[in-house]
DNA sequence: CGGACAAGCTGA
DNA sequence: CAGCTTGTCCGG
């Protein structure tokens, strides 16, 4: 049979005329980003008429991508497409996403961070769909006056576009978050960002007592879209849908929740300093020891010298200078306390490998002579920082002596010496062992600084190894030690409920330990900004980590834009990551918003919490 | 992100 | 040269 080649192969189809046309799209023409952040680029879709839902930009849909369902946000409506692109119809619109004033804002915050756009939307978005929005309450009357004192301070700092409250760590924030909504009350209702879901849970329930209608963020995004409400949340709620904000309160401003651990490491009062100056809505944060970022944003404000006093419990110092290094980590002052307290917390710091040089002749902890950091002994004979990577000779700065102990720790050693010296158990919380309720209700505990957030309630917290702290090689120990003194005075309640902080230290002059001790977190703020002349670390400097697979691909790039830059530098600490500091975060965001990403994994961190 | 397809390595 | 892996490109 001579038969023709009747079937026509699939795999050589006709050439499409470059400028065929289909027929007109029905309907509006949007533009939407689709979900999966890696694939960073928009498509434009059409919307049949028949399609219900909210379409607005923000809007979130479901779209067909490469013959595949995404989900996606409108970014744009009535767009013009390329030319030479047959729309598809969008598959339905799901429901409510973000503003497109927070969708401003995440461009910003993308820029900023060096991330992509879909990342932060997708924190600004619902958890659940939300096709339509509850109507919004009616209007009350403003909550009744706080306290005379707080009212007119927070007033004061209601006068500038970003101001800090001090507040002792036992003061109860609740009074100035009330004070501020109520100056506001006419503007709009508040936002309130807080480190932990706990605190916004306990606080929305108590802006209800007091007559406030709140919302928890992250179970209300309708609501909170819907307007009317005070929204309560943690640095998600940065991002809240609120189209009418009256005023926006940061509570503990310096904790480090508020920043995001990963990659973009987006920090909430960042976002939304930058989010108030563009609605013009004073910024108001409130922390018992305010981050040098809050002392350069603007005026701290704190109350009378005898009310922040009254909201710290003593902290004392136990001089450990004259004892001998090898006298354990329970000075006798430690076993009476503890034997009194009713719940006494010791907090070790690291589990594992924290190790200090210290003088045999007069107990110095050995540190750097440039910044303070402790130093530690990579090769005999020589201190090393890690740091700041000087070096220096095995001499102490304090006494010239040459000869240095090592001291080592271990949490169940601790425990062990605790049981022994107190004739009780001890309970043990590390941040491995089990959920809160694993801690009997009385009783002595030793566990990591989490055992802070864990014991409920103490009325004696001791730290066995503050110095570690104090001297960590890190930029911020200094911050960051006395965030950890405030939380263990949070624990242990105001000066007058009987409870104390023992601190024993090689380091009794320390400003931070000064501010504590006397409740004047003003003290160790002087003492940082004066301290040191390293490279600066935020807010006066800003560092990016490059790393992950792709990061070699994406210096390459990068490299070659650091010559207009004469003020960045490149570092290479050895370990397959890269530093690029800059004198601010706005040289630095422009300078990597100039690389193109290069394909594959890359972890991009502005201002990460940690190097 | 996930599929499509192109360009490289291995084994008879 | 099939058969598989690895990489690059692209989606409306």
């Amino acid at each position: 049979m001579p038969g023709e080649p009747e079937v026509r192969l699939p795999d050589t189809p006709a050439t499409p005329l470059p400028a065929e046309t289909g027929p007109p799209p029905e309907g509006r023409l949007v533009r939407v980003l689709p979900e999966p952040a890696r694939i960073g680029r928009a498509f434009d879709y059409s919307v049949p008429d028949a399609t219900d839902g909210p379409l607005e930009v923000g809007s979130m849909v479901r779209v067909a991508l490469a013959g595949r369902p995404v989900g996606g946000w409108v970014l744009e409506c009535d767009v013009t497409p390329p030319d030479g692109v047959t729309l598809q119809p969008i598959r339905k619109i799901t429901g409510h996403g973000p503003p497109a004033e927070v969708i401003d804002l995440c461009r910003w915050a993308a820029r900023r961070w060096a991330g992509r756009l879909a990342t932060f939307l997708t924190t600004a978005s619902p958890h659940r769909a939300v096709p339509a929005l509850p109507n919004p309450p009616t209007p009350g009357p403003p909550p009744t006056a706080s306290e005379a004192e707080i009212a007119e301070v927070v007033a004061a700092a209601l006068e500038h576009p970003v101001a800090t409250l001090r507040l002792a760590p036992a003061a109860d924030p609740l009074g100035a978050v009330l004070a501020g909504l109520a100056q506001r009350w006419e503007q709009g209702p508040g936002l309130v960002v807080v480190p932990e879901h706990a605190q916004a849970a306990q606080l929305t329930r108590a802006l209800r007592r007091a007559g406030v209608t709140a919302v928890p963020y992250d179970r209300a995004w309708a609501a909170a879209k819907a307007g009317g409400s005070t929204v309560v949340g943690t640095r998600a709620a940065a991002f809240s849908p609120q189209g009418d904000l009256g005023v926006v309160v940061i509570v503990d401003e310096h904790d480090e929740s508020l920043q995001e651990e990963g990659s973009p490491s987006w920090h909430a009062r960042e976002v939304l300093v930058e989010r108030c100056a563009r609605l013009g809505v004073p910024l108001l944060l409130i922390s018992p020891v305010p981050s040098q970022e809050a002392v350069a944003l603007g005026p701290v404000l704190s109350l009378s010298r005898s009310a922040e006093r009254s909201g710290w419990p003593p902290i004392d110092l136990i001089d450990l200078r004259a004892e001998d290094p090898r006298v354990g980590l329970f000075h006798p002052r430690i076993v009476a306390a503890a034997r009194a307290a009713h719940r006494p917390v010791f907090v070790l710091n690291r589990t594992g490998r924290s190790r200090l040089s210290i003088c045999r002749n007069c107990s110095a902890t050995a540190t750097c002579e440039r910044c303070d950091a402790a130093v530690s002994r990579l090769e005999t004979g020589i201190f090393t920082c890690p740091r700041c990577a000087h070096e220096r000779p095995e001499v102490c700065l304090a006494c010239r002596g040459t000869a240095f102990a090592n001291l080592r720790l271990g949490v169940s050693r601790v425990v062990e010496e605790a049981s022994a010296l107190l004739g009780v158990d001890v309970a043990e919380a590390t941040g491995a062992s089990g959920g809160r309720d694993g801690l009997p209700e009385g009783g002595p505990v030793v566990g990591t600084e989490a055992v802070l957030h864990r014991a409920g309630s103490a009325d004696l917290v001791v730290f066995l190894d503050f110095d570690q702290e104090l001297l960590a090689p890190r930029y911020r120990a200094a911050e960051q030690a006395l965030a950890l003194l405030a939380r263990a005075a949070r624990l242990v309640g105001p000066r007058a409920g009987g409870g104390r902080v023992i601190v024993p230290t090689r380091e009794p002059e320390h400003p931070v330990l000064h501010a504590a001790v006397l409740a004047d977190p003003d003290r160790a703020v002087a003492a940082e900004r004066s301290r040191r002349q390293l490279p600066a670390p935020p807010p006066s400097g800003a560092v990016a980590e490059i790393a992950g697979q792709a990061a070699p691909a994406y210096v390459e790039r990068l490299t070659p834009l650091l010559d207009d830059v004469p003020d960045a530098q490149l570092l290479n600490p050895e370990d397959g990551r890269w530093l690029l500091r800059a004198p601010g975060w706005q040289q630095l965001s422009a300078l990597l918003d100039q690389v193109e990403r290069p394909p594959g994994r890359l972890r991009l961190r502005v201002d990460p919490l940690r190097l």
